[in-house]
Order: structure tokens, then C-alpha cells, then sequence
DNA sequence: TTGAAAGCGTTACCAG
DNA sequence: CTGGTAACGCTTTCAA
């Protein structure tokens, strides 16, 4: 029986199962050559004007055989990868994952993929990890930037890749970002307690020089000034997330503060350490303090009482995110920087409530 | 004034910022060979006797210019990527983001870059994503296997990927899984539920055929079994999350069956819409109705009352994870298949309480 | 001790 | 209409 080595090597490589058919060994088996194969891949056989024939042959083939194109090496060579990376601070923060995957979801309609990862706001992580993915020709990023990113950021710029920030921006730099109205949902929430009849409202925000968290405390304060009260601003230092302190440096704080009649909160992970203080000083809510958060969460309409948020538009962010990373990636012309900003909602729950007058 | 061609160019490519220095630029402008370049980048120098004025001058020269070299390049050549993948069925799930944090702190000290992705659930989604990834060249997978990947999974080994599949796995499959004793811990958690007295106790689960669900399930009816008592189980058949409907499901379950006084739920989330239905019903929690959740949240210990919960090894999960495989990754001998089922621990809070005896 | 050159799997230019 | 072939940036064998 004559066996051919070329039949040989293919039950070889059956049986080693580590072959992988490329767009030369097609060319190969059907006697074409490699380009033609090309252009009927990628679906250029029409505009090339490749004969009906050959390119059902070739196309019968490729789906025979479940040939898979090489993204690797299409990248390489074309310079382009259909991927966009979504860098925020922290993937399992629910914000930023429901953003990821409503974005995911519209990426791959447009034909890309996208690559989450989380930078812990360490500017370290983050710049390693742009490195990385710029060596992999990434075509677009993502980013909720961290201190420390700025010139990074302007060398992807510089470089072409699509840029776009979110959650906050960095205001030294000409670069599109897309965020939300921080400060003026903060003073429409910092009014609404004072509506309720609060008079001891007191901040609870993290030490921190990102633009979103200064714009929120910027609101309140402005709030507070407006109607004459004073602010009273506790500045968390670090976000210590072991559960056993958890709340312990707002508990001391309202300690100090016993007159305090309401607690607005710059972000709810800062809300959820409130509520177990709270617990642990009795406080009844609303009645001995009425509490209010920034960014909602599905476990502010569980907890009892329910608590009061501001919610962020979270499908529009994702929405526009992606609207403005695939307008930079399709157009030639060079980044046109833009900026966004969305409007947030009070959602009022059980935890603010209009005081009686006595 | 005299200026080539070559700083010309130079000049052209400052100014687009386009260019990206390679290896053979190097090279060139050094003025050696692009292999003693390449060799001292990968420190290879000293095993090729390299001389040490060659490679203070190439290394200064790298540094100076702040070459990266390109990945793409690198793993289309060597067959390696360095990136493992982290395939889950939804990101934004705690357990799975933790856990997805931890690994990706040992496969960075481990010179590996971590992928996540989520698959929904959904096998198209996830066979998309598996070929994906694999014609990217990445060394390994970690998935929680969705139904239908079988053939999948069997082509990455037979292909010598690295595959690791964890939470649940596929029985039929000779592959490498993590997961925790499910059904010892349902039976324990029912048994601690009987313990205080409870006598109706219902178990509301997923209607899933994933191992991990099926093992919860028995666990419990083993438990259930041996004690003489009814099981009694609900599955939910969809998971609706919007917040409008939740738990809806289960309160009609709850309204039929007056009589029961404790209920178990095979996973977090649905503990949640148990928690919505509990109020809409006015169960009072322990006193008409203890409840126990598999698989802890931080919010259990945040609700009033606290919930009883079975909580997960996560930092055992994941460094048995990512040392599973880093050994398939580094050694050359074919996958050994290794099965490793990890303890997890009952947590008591209020939520569960022995009854008085009356 | 260093260098030339062959590939990895594609794409795209240019020829016929 | 189809085919050669030079890149893309790197690793690695072989030769000098």
C-alpha cells in the first residue's frame, strides 16, 4: 500500500494533535496560492474579483478543515488587534464591572474584544500594564486613571491608540473623558438633607486628589455654604477592608461628633462601613441620622431601612464609553479630545425622610 | 549644513511619534549584530560569553531609549505568551472577582499576565472566547466550565494547553479541577439547621445541572434523608435580577408553603431576592424562619439580623489554582489530571439560632 | 564571542 | 483574476 509522506505527516500531526493548519498549508493542499486564500478569508474575493469557483473551493475547505486565523500574527503584521483594554481601579467593584460588561457586549457587536484589569490605584501596576498591552498592539484603552498616569497617558496619545477616561480625567491633559456630574449631584443631595431639616451634616469622603472625589466634597461644601451651614468633612485615610475595623474610623469620628444628624457618603463602599458603625453606636436611622450615598447599589434597597443614593447613569457611561473609543478607532483625522458629562439621580429611600416640625 | 538621511528619518519619526524602536534598530545603531542584541536583552549574555563591554553598551543604550520589546512578535516566534486566562461565568460576582485578584498577584510574581473574561453562562460565548485566546498564543486557561464546552476543553489538552477548571467541573472529562465539598458542607449546613430545632426546611436552589449545584442539593437531601424529615426544594428557573421582580419567585413558593421554618440557599444571590421576599412577607428572621446561604458575602454580615452562611476557602482556591497551573505550565510531561476538593467553613450569625424548647 | 539567516502566520504591494 | 514575495519584530540554530 502506498502511503505518500505528505499523508503520513498529516496522520503524524492528527495524531500529535499539535499541527496547526495555516493559511500556507491550505494554499498547499488545494493548489493555490497563499494570497488568493488570503483575500477570500477576509472576504475580499469580490473586490479582487476571484472567480466563483475557486472561492467556494477555498471556502469550503477552510470551513472543512476549521481553519482558524493566527490573531497573533495578523497583528503583527497589520498592526491592528481589535482589542480595546478597560483599565478601571477595580474590576470587582460593581460600578466599574456592570460598565464592563455593558461595554463588552457592545464591542463585540463592532467586532472587538475587550481585555479588563484592575490597577489597585497604583500608578506602578498601571504603567506596567499599558506597557504590556501596547506591546501587544492594543488598539484602544479604557481608563479610569490613576495619579501619577499623565504622561503615560499622553504617550498613548501621541502614539494613536484610542484614549478615553472615565470616572474622573486628568484636567492637565487634552484627552476625551466621559464622567458624571459630581458636584452638582452632591449639592442637590447635601440640599435634600437640608430639605429634610438636617442642620449637623457631616462628609464622609476618602482622602483622595482624584477629580471626582474633590468635585463631590466641592458640592457638598458649596451646599452647605449657601444655605449657612458649616461643613464638617471627615477625610478617610486609608480604605481599610478587613472586616473587623470595618466603620471603626467613622465610628471614632462620630464619637467626636455626637450632634451629627446626617451622613452623606462620597461612595458606598464608605456607606457600607457607616452602616456597621452606626450599628455599633446604636444609631437609629433615620431618626438619630438620616444617611445618603453616592453611587447606588443594589444592597442600599435591601438593607433595612433601605438607604438613600445617587445613582450613576451606568448604561449611558458605558454607552458613550464606547460610542467615543470606536469614533477615535474608525476615524483617520487625530484625536479630537471631547468631554462628557452625564447627570446622575437621586433615588430616596428610607434613610433621608422629611423631619417633623415640633 | 549636512544633515542623512538616516537622522532625517529619525527626525520625521520623532515628530509623528509613530515609529517604535526595534530590536534591529538597535542594532543598527549600535553596530552589532540584531542576535547579540537579542541575546543580552533575554539575558542570555553571560551563557553566550558575551563580552561585558558589549553588554554594558547594549543594555545602556536600551535603557536609554526605553525599549519595550514587542510581545506579539516574541509569541508569535516562541509559541508562548506568558498570559494565562480567567474564565468565569460573571466577573462582577465577589467570589469570582476575588478570587481573580488573588491570582493574578501570583501569577504576576510568577512573570505570568492574568485575562479575565466572562462567559455568561453561555457556551457560544465561551467557545468564541476560547478560540479567541488560543490563536493569541496564551499558555493556559482556568475556567468554570459552562455545559457544552466538553469537546473544547479536550481539544485545549490534547493541544497542551494549560486547563484547570474550578467551582465545578465536567464529570467526563479527564481534567485538572478545584473545587470545595459541596456536598459535605449542604449536608453539615442542613444538619446545624436541624440541630436548632427546624423541621420544614426548604432549599432553594438554581435549576442548573452544573456539578456544584447538583452536589449542594444532595447534600442536603442527604442530610434531610437521614434525619426522617421531607426535603423540600425549589428551583428557580431563570435568574431575573432586575430589582423589580426579585425574589418574586420565591415569595409564590413561600406562600404555598406556609409551614416552613428555615430555608437554606444554594448561593448568595439568592439569598438576596430571599431576603426581598422575607420582607414583603413580614417573615421575621430567626424567629419565623431561620436561614442559612452557601457561599458568603460581606453583606450577610452587614444585614440585620447577620446571616448564617457556609463561606469558601477563596485564598485557598486560588493559590491551589494558580500552583496547579504553573506546574502544568512548567513541566514537559503530558497533564496529569489532579482533583482537589477544599473544606469550607459554616459561618453562625443571627440568622440561625437553636429554638427554646417549649 | 559574534553574526547571518531561517522562520513564526499574516497582509498587501506589485507583477503578470 | 491570481501568484510571488517582502515585510511585521522577534528567537534560535548554525557557522564563523
Amino acid at each position: 500500500m502506498a502511503v505518500d509522506l505528505h499523508s503520513f505527516y498529516g496522520i503524524i500531526e492528527v495524531i500529535m494533535k499539535k499541527k496547526k493548519i495555516s493559511i500556507k498549508d491550505i494554499a498547499k493542499e488545494l493548489g493555490v496560492s497563499i494570497t488568493t486564500v488570503s483575500f477570500i478569508i477576509n472576504g475580499k474575493a469580490k473586490e479582487k474579483r476571484i472567480s466563483d469557483a475557486m472561492i467556494k473551493m477555498v471556502e469550503d475547505y477552510v470551513a472543512k478543515i476549521g481553519y482558524r486565523p493566527n490573531h497573533l500574527a495578523q497583528s503583527l503584521r497589520s498592526g491592528k488587534s481589535k482589542v480595546i483594554v478597560f483599565m478601571v481601579e477595580d474590576i470587582s467593584n460593581s460600578f466599574f464591572s456592570t460598565i464592563a460588561r455593558l461595554i463588552e457586549e457592545k464591542a463585540f457587536d463592532n467586532g472587538y474584544k475587550i481585555i479588563y484589569c484592575s490597577t489597585e490605584n497604583e500608578a506602578k501596576k498601571a504603567i506596567e500594564l499599558i506597557e504590556t498591552f501596547k506591546s501587544r498592539n492594543v488598539d484602544g484603552f479604557i481608563i479610569t486613571p490613576t495619579l501619577g498616569l499623565e504622561s503615560q497617558i499622553k504617550n498613548l496619545l501621541s502614539e494613536n491608540f484610542g484614549v478615553i477616561l472615565f470616572d474622573r480625567w486628568i484636567p492637565s491633559l487634552d484627552c476625551s473623558h466621559v464622567i458624571v456630574e459630581n458636584e452638582k449631584s452632591c449639592f442637590e443631595g447635601t440640599k435634600h438633607l437640608i430639605d429634610n431639616g438636617c442642620k449637623r451634616i457631616a462628609f464622609i469622603t476618602l482622602e483622595s486628589d482624584q477629580t471626582q472625589m474633590k468635585d463631590r466634597l466641592l458640592g457638598y461644601q458649596r451646599a452647605m455654604g449657601s444655605f449657612g451651614l458649616d461643613p464638617l468633612v471627615f477625610e478617610e485615610p486609608f480604605h481599610t477592608s478587613s472586616e473587623e475595623f470595618m466603620g471603626d474610623q467613622i465610628m471614632d469620628f462620630l464619637k467626636i461628633h455626637e450632634d451629627v444628624d446626617a451622613v452623606f457618603f462620597a461612595t458606598n463602599y464608605l456607606a457600607f462601613e457607616g452602616l456597621h458603625a452606626f450599628r455599633k453606636l446604636d444609631k437609629r436611622i433615620p431618626d438619630d441620622l438620616q444617611v445618603l450615598s453616592f453611587d447606588d447599589h443594589f444592597f442600599f434597597g435591601l438593607y433595612q431601612p433601605s438607604i438613600s443614593a445617587i445613582a450613576q447613569p451606568i448604561e449611558l457611561i458605558a454607552e458613550t464609553l464606547m460610542e467615543g473609543i470606536l469614533n477615535q478607532l474608525n476615524s483617520k483625522i487625530p484625536n479630537q479630545s471631547t468631554r462628557v458629562e452625564l447627570p446622575n439621580q437621586l433615588i430616596q429611600r428610607k434613610s433621608t425622610l422629611k423631619k417633623h416640625m415640633d
